[in-house]
DNA sequence: AAAAGCGCAA
DNA sequence: TTTCTTGCGCTTTT
């Protein structure tokens, strides 16, 4: 079915760009979508104060009685099930040739379903990720949302509100309903009514409606906001599009070289470009109907206030950045290396970004291994104007300038590096700063250099800035380099838009609106990431094990679940099962104390926090090209900064609670695979999991986002062939106990090193009380005799403290209350999108 | 140059 | 009902 021609510029574009891949789409799936907290409800076209504030209350509403009815809802369970639970949509009539067409359409959230299975899902997911949010994604029913801020972003990129409902209208089984339509106009309209700019590091609200901005002065959130001093509203002159922007051609034109040409794009992608941009300059006549424009200056802190504010009454401020028409910042010399090819994803996220010309503010989400670090250059390349980068990690903070110098021709003078040891500027008037957020958002003490590069790195404007794994951003911390730094745009990367708070959606007002995201699992089938298998490995408790885990308090399950024997097993073979294969494996391990003992205990190399840097770079090395060395062990440090070789089977034994994120990283970690594109080669991804345990229910949390992305977990009760294994360790009753008997020690020892301070040696265990770490605690990993030593002494101290826990009242099994809750707590969460 | 202390995030 | 340990980076001290 033929869709309406302007609104489908993209949707045609993308066909014709990726004719190598026709099942081919952008389909993100982030379970817990930006702005999700910005329920669909109908509101009038035009409305005021009162209304807007109404209408802010109203979504609150909504989301208490939301979430109260989620809470009794039934307890079907299969991935499907809970699209419908109280949702009976059966009075809603169906167009007669429904059968053709690919969406419902819920009236009463704005969420969408579309059957994955039509022919025309490509059409409309396509359709789809650029006006709504994608919520979950099964196999056969992909979930979006129509929310605020995924329709701006769908008008930001061209698409008309008439065309949207149009469109929406043809792939829908039934007529779209009245109040959607309001909301999408609604929406749609108030659109860059309102601008943030920066002139002379200061900003200013501008709107071409004085009384608009009246509207907003008066507001209690933003009136205050207001620099103190200044005029009310000052007048000027609107720019005029003339000059350098001309709508048209010339425009595209423009673009296309400073976006597209030097990336040497395949046959057809110009069409595609042009297609977009001659939609989106007509868009931009309308624009500018307005000769003046009206501005008041706001204070820095308040901007992040300023524009949570102007979203939540239906105002978001539009924060675009002409970077071609920008005389007042120094032109930055540098292009991408005419070597450079970006791949067809990343030119579409690019093109999200740039799309009408000018930089739009936003994320992009790409899975570990797919090339973030080339967007982030390429949309460098594209601006040409001082940019600032932030980095989590100093070691990254390295990597990004060594993917600067690789990729573009930037001089090595003007790209700086800003971190504890090293405080350069570039020499040039314009420059690249590669710095970590920890830096600029440190507050208090701050040393003499730092200072000074502190005072440089505010004292100017910057034209873009790119936030590197963009989801740490929300965090109390590190927001305040938003607000510290003066900068036109803003690029957030990551791999995996997800916490386990619910501050991600700050994200929207903190950066913009999710550009672009990939489907992992396209990006797998095309051959970009490798493909994976993932399995859960069910290992039964030994009763031994499992008469102490019902014993003891929660605090101490955890090492009693990671230590299980039968895990141990599971563990040793399927490393010995995978090193015949030739695989290259990376156990992961949250507890540094098992950690030691199973690398230990089966003589394999690890790295910690308190291995040296040294040590990890030998060990690196090693398991990278030595044949002897193909497993190695990391503790969460291999979660971050840390330039993992390309392992391909990944074991995890033990993990931090319910992180989906941590989990989707750690799968990340297996995508880039050199080997991918062998015939056949498939990725490992392998959870073990201590049967009964509480460990099962984070397990299955963790697991959300990746099934989300569709990712299938096969669940393994047996591994065969286990018990013919030679050397399998822990087969004894009296091996078993022993082991036993350490971890108790362990657990005990955690306990008593706090109140004997500093007894004597003995108690300096390899991971002894954080305040306890003596001279030489931080050189290499610790050894075996270290890890033996103190442990008659610490045993008496463990009687001793067991003793005391025996006395407090122990609760009864909890488990099977816990597994029902959690899966009611998740259920609720999911609906609640 | 090394390490201790501090704060922060997950 | 929300865990708490681990790891990182910056600064200051030795």
């Amino acid at each position: 079915m033929p869709v309406k021609r302007k609104a489908s510029s993209t949707v045609k574009g993308a066909e014709k760009t990726k004719k190598d891949s026709a099942a081919s789409t952008p389909g993100p799936a982030t379970p817990r979508s930006i702005g999700s907290s910005d329920e669909y409800e109908s509101s009038d076209v035009t409305e005021s104060d009162d209304e807007a504030a109404k209408r802010v209350k109203t979504a609150l509403d909504i989301k208490e009685y939301k979430s109260k009815k989620v809470s009794t809802a039934p307890k079907a369970r299969d991935s499907a099930s809970h699209h419908f639970g109280e949702h009976d949509f059966s009075y809603l009539s169906l167009k007669p040739d429904h059968d053709n067409r690919p969406l419902w359409i819920d009236p009463q959230k704005g969420r969408i379903i579309l059957e994955s299975f039509s022919p025309l899902a490509t059409h409309a997911q396509d359709f789809l990720t650029t006006v709504a949010e994608p919520a979950s994604r099964p196999q056969f029913l992909h979930e979006y949302k129509l929310t605020p801020h995924s329709l701006y972003a769908a008008v930001s990129v061209g698409l008309d509100p008439k065309d949207i409902i149009n469109v929406l209208d043809r792939l829908s089984k039934i007529p779209v309903p009245e109040n959607i339509r309001n909301f999408i106009t609604s929406c749609t309209q108030s659109y860059g009514k309102v601008k943030l700019v920066l002139k002379n590091t200061k900003h200013y609200l501008e709107s071409s409606d004085p009384e608009m901005l009246q509207r907003l002065l008066k507001d209690e959130v933003i009136g205050p906001l207001r620099v103190q001093g200044t005029e009310d509203i000052t007048t000027t002159s609107a720019p005029k599009m003339g000059a350098l922007v001309i709508p048209g051609t010339k425009n595209a034109a423009g673009v296309q070289q400073a976006g597209a040409e030097q990336r040497k794009p395949q046959e057809g992608e110009n069409v595609n470009q042009e297609d977009i941009f001659a939609t989106l300059n007509e868009e931009d006549d309308d624009d500018d109907d307005a000769d003046a424009v009206h501005a008041f200056e706001i204070v820095d802190e308040g901007v992040e206030h300023i524009q949570k504010r102007c979203l939540e009454l239906g105002l978001p401020v539009l924060e675009e950045y002409d970077f071609r028409n920008d005389d007042a910042n120094a032109n930055l010399d540098i292009d991408l290396q005419p070597t450079a090819q970006i791949r067809h994803y990343q030119e579409k996220s690019l093109s999200k970004m740039f799309g009408n010309g000018r930089a739009k503010s936003g994320l992009i989400v790409l899975p570990c291994g797919a090339g973030k670090t080339l967007v982030g250059i390429t949309a460098a390349c594209t601006i040409k104007k001082g940019v600032i980068i932030l980095c989590t990690s100093s070691m990254s903070v390295v990597q990004w300038r060594q993917e600067f110098l690789k990729w573009s021709n930037i001089n090595p003078s003007d790209i700086a590096v800003f971190t504890s040891d090293n405080k350069e500027k570039f020499t040039g008037n314009t420059g690249i700063i590669v710095t970590t957020y920890n830096m600029v958002a440190q507050k208090g003490k701050r040393s003499y250099d730092s200072q000074k590069m502190m005072d440089f790195l505010q004292g100017r404007e910057w034209g873009l800035m790119i936030l590197d794994e963009v989801h740490v951003a929300p965090a109390h911390m590190f927001r305040r380099v938003v607000s510290v730094i003066k900068t036109h745009s803003k690029l957030g990367l990551t791999a995996t838009l997800l916490r386990e708070d619910d501050k991600i959606s700050d994200l929207n007002f903190l950066i913009g609106p999710k550009l672009y995201e990939a489907n992992w699992m396209e990006l797998a089938e095309q051959g970009h990431i490798a493909r994976v298998q993932c399995a859960e490995v069910w290992c039964p408790m030994t009763t031994e094990f499992y008469a102490e885990y019902l014993r003891q308090t929660s605090k101490k399950q955890a090492l009693l679940w990671i230590m299980n024997p039968r895990k141990f097993q599971a563990c040793q073979f399927l490393i010995d099962y995978h090193e015949k294969r030739g695989d290259k494996i990376i156990v992961f391990s949250d507890n540094v104390y098992a950690l030691q003992v199973y690398a230990q205990k089966l003589k394999k190399v690890f790295i910690y926090g308190e291995t040296s840097n040294s040590e990890r770079l030998r060990i690196l090395e090693n398991f990278q090209h030595n044949e002897n060395i193909n497993t190695l062990f990391l503790s969460k440090i291999g979660d971050t900064s840390l330039d993992l070789p390309e392992a391909t089977c990944l074991i995890q034994i033990s993990s931090h609670f319910g992180s989906r994120r941590q989990e989707a990283q750690r799968l990340g970690r297996i995508l880039r695979a050199k080997r991918r594109n062998d015939e056949g080669f498939n990725a490992f991804f392998y959870s073990l999991v201590s049967k009964d345990t509480q460990e099962m229910v984070y397990s299955s949390k963790r697991q959300a986002f990746l099934v989300d992305q569709g990712y299938a977990f096969k669940v393994i009760t047996h591994l065969s062939g286990i018990e013919n294994l030679p050397e399998l360790s822990f087969t004894t009753p009296s091996e078993r106990r022993e082991l036993l008997q350490n971890v108790m020690i362990h657990n005990a020892s955690e306990d008593t090193s706090k109140d004997y301070e500093d007894v004597d040696d003995l108690f300096h265990r390899v991971d002894g009380g954080r305040k306890k770490k003596k001279k030489g605690a931080r050189r290499t990993a610790g050894t075996l005799s270290e890890l033996a030593g103190g442990q008659d002494m610490a045993y008496v101290e463990q009687n001793k403290s067991r003793n005391k826990e025996l006395k407090k009242k122990k609760e009864s099994n909890p488990f099977f209350k816990k597994v029902q809750r959690e899966q009611q707590k998740r259920k609720a969460a999911r609906d609640s999108d």
